[in-house]
This record gives structure tokens, C-alpha cells and sequence, in this order.
DNA sequence: GTCTATATAATGATAGAC
DNA sequence: GTCTATCATTATATAGAC
């Protein structure tokens, strides 16, 4: 088996030890407060050593966001594709995964996509907004659970706002209380979520 | 009637005027991406002429942040003060005003609380976190109306966490649509905690 | 790809005239 | 209290040797 790039340094590339150096910074200091000197010193690089993967500083958050993100994202694909399950059970199941990824991942890094200064970033270089299209994915599932319960005199984007703002305000918990229990929030969580559509 | 010195310069002081645009330019771009800079150009001065007013930039976040969350705060005191008032019925009022006013404020202002920039210049210069404050107080009604309504099985502080999630996530669902309705919102954010403790 | 050296620009803050 | 002028620092990013 021939020895691959990724092998160097760690087992890591040079680009994945970037991106994981700055996944902890920008989640711990924020984006505009992090240099690239404090993401090469913490690499163990030079800071004009960046350069030579990536263009510039926000190049280096996209791939943060893109890593961070991912999971869920493919994790709803999975529960929408899976015919078997009812629009309540994939809530349930998206809600919980939710919350404990939130709660238990190794950064708050979800509140990123939160960041003023990441949000005009974003605009400024016409990056993904990933949370956005988590927001979907929710409304299609609350849309449809609240249809199976038959709930028609409840608003379902009224719901749908609430439920999210419910799962995302775990990110906001987190940082006053880095040490979450998802096992046990994500129980509390999700029978909130479901009192509310069923 | 003597003109006092708030009259100045379309009747709010210079001090004020600084406040007011520095709560919306690190609303709107974050604390370390507005430069003072920034600040005096909207507000019409010169950059140097802050410093007549702040002695550094760290504290007009101070005075912003104070602003923001005293009006919630004085809430709370009094509906404590009330005692005609049962836990459950103050814990009702202060999240529906709460969430009115994470909605409906002129800026999102509270998110400032939760970013990383600002929590560690927060504790560089001591200054009050006024969020872990307001947390103590939902967790003081939630606890009381817990017990009014007999829900010894239930846990209190689990509860706390995802009632307070659950308004402060408000703040998150504003940086995406930055026009929420308060008065739709508020009514069923108040009936999804009330369903979490009665 | 990483390094040293450096360009370029912007920042927070100060000094001192008015 | 506001101004002009300016300082000291720090930031992102580039050039070119190895």
C-alpha cells in the first residue's frame, strides 16, 4: 500500500491540521479575532505557510463550515430516504442527533455560522448557507408530522420556527456551559419537539 | 427650564449618539469587525473624538450591553416583586416578553452577548454577564412552577436549559430573518414552555 | 511546501492646537 | 469636546530563496 499524501506529519495532511487548528480558534475566539499566525502557530507552520493551501483567510472557513455541517445534512438525506420511517419518527430521530451533536462535538462550532463577521464573509465570497438549508430540512419535517398528527389549526412555519429556534438554542447554551450533557438533553429535547407537533 | 446638555445635537448626547451606533454596527458586523472608525463615521465625528467619551473601545460594549439587557432584568425583578402572582403566571409574562423583545428590538442586539470576541474581551475587563443573570432568574420560575404543578418526577435544571434554549434561540432565528413577527412567535413560545412545566 | 523578508493597509490610541 | 496629525502595532498577503 503506497504511503499517501495524508500520511505526513501525523497521518493528517497539512490542509486537514489547518482546518482543524481553525476550527478551534474561530469557534473559541471568533473569526476576525483569530489571525493567521495564531492558526500557524498552533499548526507548528510558518503563518505565509498557509498560503500554500489556501488563497486567503475565508477559504479556510468555508472548509470549516463544509466540515461542520456535513453530518447533519447527510444524516436527514438518510432519514427522508428511508420510506419506512413516518415524518414524526425522522423528526425525532434528526431532533436527537441534532442536539447531541451540538451539545457533545468537540467545538461549539455551529455557532460560526452565527457570526456577524462569518455572515458578511459569507455574502462577500458567495459561500453555502448551510443553515439555511438545515432550516428546510426541519420545515419539511415539521410540514409533515404536523399533517400525519393532524394538526391542521396549528401555523406549521410558526412551528417550525419554534422547534428550530429550540434545537439551535443548544449552541447558545453551550457557550456559557462548554459542558453539556447531550444524553441528557436530547431526551428533554426531542419530547419538546414532539408535544409540539403531535 | 434650563437646556441641559442631552439637548445638544439633535437632543441626545454625543455619549448616547455613540452608544446608539455602535449597538447597531456590532449588532450588524460584530464587536471585533466595527472599528472605531466605524463608529465615529456614523455617528459623524471623528475617529479620536471617541476617546473624549470611552476611554477605550472595550468599554462602549460595556454601555451597550448594559442598555440591552436591563430592560429584561427589571422585568423579572418585577414580577418577583408580585406577589399576587403564581411562578407559572411570571414565568409566562417574562418569556412573552422576552421573546417580544428579541423579535421585535430595534437590533439583534443580544446575539452580542454570545460572541466569542466579546466573552473574552468581557472577561479581560470584568465586565457583568448580565446572560448567566437572566438565566438564574427563568431558573428560579421554572424551579417554582415545577413544583406548583407537582412535577416532582420532572427535572428542574434539565428543564431550565431547554426552556431557556428554547426563547434565547430567538436570537438565532433573527440572524437569518431578520423581520420576525414577536407577536405571533411570543404566544407559542410561551404555550411550548408552559406544556414543559405544568 | 516551507521558509525569511517584506509590502501594504488598517487598527486602536495619544498629543496638542483650538 | 472636537479637531488634525501621527504613532505604534498588528493584520493579511506576496516575493523569492531553498
Amino acid at each position: 500500500m503506497p504511503e499517501t499524501a495524508a500520511d505526513h506529519q501525523g497521518r493528517r495532511s497539512a490542509r486537514q491540521r489547518i482546518i482543524e487548528a481553525a476550527t478551534e480558534l474561530f469557534s473559541t475566539r471568533g473569526y476576525a479575532a483569530t489571525t493567521t499566525r495564531d492558526i500557524a502557530d498552533k499548526v507548528g507552520i510558518r503563518q505565509p505557510s498557509l498560503y500554500s493551501h489556501f488563497k486567503v483567510k475565508a477559504d479556510i472557513l468555508v472548509e470549516v463550515e463544509l466540515q461542520t455541517f456535513r453530518p447533519t445534512l447527510d444524516l436527514f438525506a438518510t432519514l427522508v430516504a428511508d420510506e419506512s420511517l413516518t415524518a414524526l419518527e425522522r423528526l425525532a430521530r434528526l431532533v436527537e442527533f441534532d442536539v447531541r451533536m451540538l451539545c457533545d462535538g468537540p467545538w461549539n462550532v455551529a455557532l460560526l455560522g452565527y457570526l456577524p463577521e462569518v455572515r458578511n464573509e459569507g455574502i462577500a465570497h458567495g459561500m453555502a448557507d448551510h443553515g439555511h438549508e438545515l432550516y428546510q430540512a426541519y420545515r419539511v419535517l415539521v410540514h409533515g408530522a404536523l399533517t400525519e398528527s393532524g394538526r391542521s389549526e396549528a401555523d406549521p412555519d410558526t412551528t417550525t420556527e419554534v422547534v428550530f429556534s429550540l434545537v439551535d438554542g443548544m449552541i447558545l447554551r453551550r457557550v456559557h456551559n462548554p459542558r453539556l450533557d447531550g444524553g441528557r438533553l436530547a431526551p428533554a429535547v426531542r419530547e419538546a419537539v414532539l408535544a409540539m407537533v403531535r
